[in-house]
DNA sequence: CTGCATTTGTGCGTATGTATG
DNA sequence: ACATACATACGCACAAATGCA
């Protein structure tokens, strides 16, 4: 998914889609763990938003405890993930 | 001008405001073409500003067709800039 | 080749102002 | 008032390549 597949318009906020995106690329394998996602600039350029909702995605993936952020490094996808309902 | 004369009030973005300032000294010839413009350091010095608006400068005189940059070395002014608007 | 300074490239942290729904 | 989103701006740190001694 690139620039053209965000829907600004949708109800799920920009930063979610994203997110929704890295996610399944977490989920298939496109980013093993260990792997550096791309950084916030890369997701600027990659979907056409301010760095301000790339930030927003990244946060996001942290939260679900998808990846680890390490200042000035970037964020690296982890093991596995915060279970958030026990699933 | 100096890091006095910057407006950080000013509705021009203050990365703009320096990028008129060397765009003044390339139509004036105090900036001959070949000859390498400021680093982001000598910007940052002179202007009192953050790397971060120093180097928004240099992208929009390259955005601008006005110079050159090659990485590790510096912005060289180039022949003619790219016309933008059809002048 | 080694050592150092210079300069751009990259990357995250943070803050402010503006606009929209 | 609040969440989302964009643009701008400052701070800090490390990497890579170049130039010079």
């Amino acid at each position: 998914m690139t620039a053209d597949e965000i829907d600004h318009e949708a109800e799920t906020p920009v930063y979610r889609q994203i997110a929704a995106v890295l996610i399944a690329d977490i989920e298939r394998g496109a980013l093993p763990v260990g792997r550096r996602i791309p950084s916030e600039s890369d997701l600027v350029k990659r979907f056409g938003v301010a760095r301000d909702t790339a930030r927003g995605a990244v946060r996001y993936l942290r939260d679900e405890g998808y990846v680890r952020t390490v200042p000035q490094r970037g964020s690296y996808v982890l093991e596995r993930r915060r279970p958030t309902e026990g699933g």
